[in-house]
DNA sequence: TTGAAATTGATTTTGATTCTCAAAATACAG
DNA sequence: CTGTATTTTGAGAATCAAAATCAATTTCAA
């Protein structure tokens, strides 16, 4: 049982809730990728494994691993949700690519500290931020190799 | 005819568009707020005027004032879509307050200019992107006050 | 091992937004 | 002005991701 597994059911033995086989494997698939949705993943699992999952346990799985700070929602566009794996990552923003469907993240502290100073200048303390700059890249050559090598 | 009818008059006859009463007074209501829904602003014609209006007709309007530049779409929290009336607004970014529902307009050039650098220094070339700050007023009483003073 | 409590998954529901289509309004040529 | 082609409207249906239902199944502590 690796170290991931045993936060959740820490987390789970504090709630009184249950070690299920589908919150295992639900976890073990989504520690696997970056950013995902809900129907994505289940369409991994369902391939992957012979296992049956409802998407609803996806939806329910995925938020529970977001109360206990293992995945994040995220909202780039606005009609999916994705699940960020931020296992071992500190708090990021992302770069986001309208060509191909890469996402960078990357963190800029002097950013925030603007960021900071904005909300003080207008008598604001802040709780949270959510910064997405869309784009492309440059050599847009890169882009088709990636797409190439992904697949799409 | 103010100017604001003039710009969607103009937009209309360019597409073989008509200028329908429907029309006239979404931009009317539209140009009085600075961010709502749609749902909202239905509700304030329907008290206002004595004409019936559709809510669809509400959301194509808006839409269409978007097309034209007058509006932009909003989307601070996930389920519902803010039409921003960015008449005389030059590309801003927005503070919002978690309890009261107070929205602050803000621009910062030098938080622009980090955007792009931290876009360059990953090969990106920036088309949009959206920075929204929640938090909450540092001096509740002010968010009491505003609650108050608008009937919330 | 046992049974109360939690979970699952098939299905239905929700809620914002868009679509459909017959009836009404608009624009423009004559 | 008037007739007519074209667009628009509004009521309701359709859509879609996500959440809620609920009977059947699974978990786990005693
Ligand atoms: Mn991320
Ligand atoms: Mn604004
Ligand atoms: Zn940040
Ligand atoms: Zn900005």
């Amino acid at each position: 049982m690796n170290k991931e597994v045993g936060r959740l059911k820490n987390y789970l033995v504090k709630k009184r809730l249950k070690l299920t086989q589908q919150r295992e494997t639900i976890l073990e698939a989504f520690l696997k990728v970056d950013h995902i949705t809900a129907e994505e993943l289940h369409r991994q699992i369902s391939q992957t494994g012979p296992q049956r999952m409802g998407l609803a346990t996806i939806y329910r799985t995925l938020n529970l691993l977001c109360e206990i700070g293992i995945g994040q929602q995220r909202h780039f566009d606005d009609t999916r949700t994705i699940y960020d794996n931020v296992i071992n990552k500190k708090h990021h923003d992302h770069l986001i690519c309208n060509k191909c469907d890469k996402i960078i993240e990357f963190e800029s502290p002097a950013i925030e500290r603007l960021q900071e100073e904005m909300a003080a200048r207008h008598g604001f303390t802040l709780s949270n931020h959510r910064l997405e700059l869309y784009g492309h890249c440059i050599d847009w050559e890169k882009c088709r190799d990636w797409q190439r090598a992904t697949g799409r």
